[in-house]
DNA sequence: GTAATACCTAAACCTAACTTTAGGTCAAGG
DNA sequence: CCTTGACCTAAAGTTAGGTTTAGGTATTAC
């Protein structure tokens, strides 16, 4: 059993949030001695999952959702999978949306690396009517691979 | 020349959002027609950049910063760089840590798949003490390729 | 015995990024 | 003429995910 303070030092959570998270009832089973929280193995488990759900964009209000279908026991089986299945697609999407921002950025990095050596950007302008210019992103890729 | 509408259906943004641009200072150099916005080439390109920039976790006042350094000219160029260049270690390290939490939503699809299976999650419980499984992500990834 | 710590609550506050509301201008169509 | 549609502004409202504040309890340390 840990005090919230120990499990804020574990996650580098503020206590603040630990709180937070119970009031919104990511804890549903928690036990209290007089009137302070006990975070068991349960608990923590349970913050390794918040933070996984988070990191995939899911909202408080779902991952307490979760939290209860998880009490529920064996009944909920199907469902939990189901919503790790959809995060999983979520991220998945986030992932290639990132790529392309990247090779966007990739793209702007070698454009104003190219613009300082030549003093000027308009020569580049000429060149990139619009969109995203996949040959020079490969350009990109080429010099600094 | 575009319309605030016409820009609106491009980018599938709300009016209202790009009104909330403009005042944000995000298209510096925007003309107006008696009062009406004019976006050109020059603002079509710049809310190119501006979802980019978004998409890479930049806040709206930096995205103002860059406006900025763009009316001023050359002398901004390695600014700009510079700006490409650490939003680009931030996406990749954005990457790396959705690796992560996509390892760990197949490790949990992988394992409510099973605990379907059984019936029962108890045998995985005790499989499985802390941290991220990456045996069983491997099992995952071998029964999903 | 009193002072520092670690815990507690309820409620107010905060921030970013929008969105909505209320009220107004202007041009074209019937 | 008058109404519809597309534009405008300023200001208030919204949402999520916390954080801060103010006030209180209980234990240990000197």
């Amino acid at each position: 059993m840990y005090t919230i303070g120990q499990v804020s030092d574990m996650f580098n959570l503020p206590i603040s949030t630990l709180r937070y998270y119970d009031k919104e009832g990511l804890f549903p089973t928690m036990q209290r001695q007089s009137g302070i929280r006990q975070f068991g193995e349960k608990e923590v488990e349970a913050l390794r999952v918040i933070e996984c759900l988070k990191a995939s964009g899911l909202e408080i209000k779902d991952i307490k959702q979760f939290m209860e279908w998880c009490v529920d026991g064996p009944a909920t089986y199907a469902q939990r999978k189901e919503l790790f299945e959809t995060r999983k697609a979520a991220v998945e999407a986030e992932m290639v949306q990132l790529q392309k921002t990247l090779d966007m950025l990739k793209f702007k990095c070698w454009y104003y690396e190219t613009a300082i050596k030549d003093g000027s950007e308009d020569k580049l302008k000429d060149m990139i009517p619009d969109g995203l210019p996949v040959e020079i992103k490969r350009m990109y890729d080429n010099t600094h691979s």
